[in-house]
DNA sequence: CAATTTTGCGGACTATAGTCTGTAGAAGCT
DNA sequence: AGCTTCTACAGACTATAGTCCGCAAAATTG
């Protein structure tokens, strides 16, 4: 798994567990709307100040957000996760 | 403040405290010296896929280093810090 | 002090982040 | 069945991340 995947579906669980559609983050945090959908399909790498605004937005911290990434990471490096499990 | 530009300084505390010179760390980062050079002096925004190389070969972790740069940013709101200040 | 290491910074370049607009299809609702 | 809301996706575009060269000025160190 590569880390922007793992972000797609850190972002879009935060994102629906807020009831919030991709057009309205969208319009909070400033993003496109086209990009939001690219973040979570995981076929985008956000900058830092990207994480930020998304954070801000959905009640969270971008450390929280990195948090959660790199704690997927590691689950799949330890015990060999295949990228369809899941 | 900016995110970049405190993202340098908290880069180049952990850098200089593992006592690595630029060259060194972005030869076992991969990524480029000038470019870490750029980063140090908050002109480039960083992805999450370099925060995350950064982090791996300071001895740290993604979240830890954007969580520094997120206590720094709400210092500077909460009592207004100047440019200049540290 | 001289020698070495480290860093700032320049230009030119390639790759990718992020925008804007539109369309089609899925999923939900009455 | 319709109507609405949401999302995937495409193309074309601009902005910026990240690379690769080099050189000069700091900063270390002996």
């Amino acid at each position: 798994m590569t880390a922007e995947k793992i972000f797609g579906r850190v972002l879009r669980k935060i994102r629906t567990s807020n009831n919030l559609s991709q057009e309205k983050l969208s319009q909070e945090c400033g993003l496109d709307r086209s990009y939001i959908s690219l973040l979570e399909r995981g076929l985008r790498q956000p900058s830092l100040k990207t994480i930020l605004l998304l954070s801000r937005t959905l009640k969270t911290t971008a450390a929280n957000m990195v948090h959660d990434v790199e704690e997927s990471l590691n689950e799949n490096i330890e015990n060999g996760i295949s990228d369809k499990k899941r």
